[in-house]
DNA sequence: ATGTAC
């Protein structure tokens, strides 16, 4: 196979069985080019990766969250005057996000059942809302240009599609038997590829929607200016070489598209990146986390001894953790996550971005 | 990943 590049380096390591998996996906019908980012990993399908198609899409390289991604939110909170305890205070007596009512411009009914019913919720697994404040600025020009300010403290949400994402892939594989792959002239193929569009639209007014119930939830304004999203699981059409090609991000962030955030885990930095022009050798795409390291079924038992009930509710630098979901606090644990800067190291060394600047975690709230 | 299946 000539057609894949692992954008990886030595001291990056990689769990193989991911990389043979990637490899025979890349036999599929209509594949013509594929990579796998630094933070891949073994996933229902590998997580980490790219795959650009031709007369072909296949939904299920995407799985269930379509749409997932991050987005950044300036916030009114000024870095000097921050309460972190007030702010966990109030984070903690909220039984649920739904308790907060959506504003009246959401532009969907969250009485609507069932996809209105999780508008505005963050969802399980690696996903999370989390304040942060600047770290580092190595490009002032850019961090400026883009809206942020050193002084405020940045919202970061990771969430998705809840159970409308579900249900797309669900249906396309029940109507049409997407696992096979889907020929693009056909009436599955459109079907599906709208109602991934729809998925992907809604997963950013999740976002949205979760920026705002939390800075409301604590106290701060919500004019909660959305600075940057970038979607790390979608399907998005690219003309190349005269021709329409389908790329299949699952966990990998565009790198057409702008400037992107590239967390770690909980308990490290956030990376503000600048793509740079020469992309085509990681199809156009960039790692979208650290990537994870140990499966969530082992982690309990590997770090129960490690940690009390309340350590593991914060972490090395600092940060405060909330999470209600016990197994959870696990599961997401920092140790269960590769290490974030050996992952981004791996990205400048295929000089695939330039840093603008990196954030530190100050409290991540979690389901 | 999922108002999960068991």
């Amino acid at each position: 196979m000539n057609n894949l590049t692992i954008i990886s380096s030595q001291k990056n390591w990689l769990e193989q069985d991911a990389v043979i998996h990637l490899k025979k996906l890349c036999t599929l019908e209509g594949v013509v080019k594929a990579a796998g980012l630094p933070d891949l990993h073994p996933g229902k399908t590998p997580v980490g990766c790219t795959i650009i198609t031709e007369d072909m899409i296949y939904p299920h390289l995407i799985g269930n969250d379509i749409g997932c991604g991050m987005s950044i939110y300036t916030t009114s909170i000024e870095k000097r005057k921050i309460k972190t305890d007030k702010i966990i205070k109030k984070l903690e007596s909220i039984a649920s996000l739904k308790e907060i009512e959506l504003p009246d411009d959401s532009g969907l009914d969250p009485t609507s059942s069932p996809l209105g019913q999780s508008l505005g919720t963050i969802g399980g697994g690696n996903h999370f809302a989390e304040f942060q404040e600047v770290n580092e600025i190595f490009d002032e020009d850019r961090f400026k240009s883009l809206g942020f300010d050193k002084g405020h403290i940045t919202l970061l949400v990771h969430s998705g599609s809840r159970g409308f994402g579900q249900a797309v892939l669900d249906e396309s594989i029940r109507l049409y038997e997407a696992q096979k792959g889907l020929p693009i002239s056909s009436d599955a193929a459109r079907n599906y590829l709208s109602k991934h569009d729809d998925a992907v639209k809604w997963a950013l007014i999740n976002r949205d929607m979760i920026s705002y119930r939390i800075l409301k939830a604590v106290g701060a304004g919500t004019e909660n200016e959305r600075l940057l999203d970038s979607c790390h699981n979608s399907i998005t059409m690219k003309e190349l070489d005269q021709k329409q090609h389908y790329i299949h991000r699952k966990g990998a962030s565009p790198s057409d598209t702008g400037a992107v955030i590239i967390p770690g885990s909980r308990g490290s930095l956030s990376y503000l990146v600048m793509p740079k022009d020469n992309t085509e050798t990681s199809c156009y795409s960039l790692a979208h986390g650290a990537g994870r390291k140990w499966e969530r079924s082992l982690c309990k038992s590997r770090l129960q001894g490690k940690y009390t009930r309340e350590s593991i509710k914060s972490t090395a630098l600092k940060s405060r953790v909330i999470c209600s979901d016990n197994s959870l606090l696990f599961e997401e644990a920092p140790e269960a996550y590769k290490n974030v800067d050996t992952v981004i190291q791996s990205l400048l060394d295929f000089e695939l971005i330039d840093i603008i600047a990196t954030f530190k975690p100050i409290i991540t709230y979690k389901a």
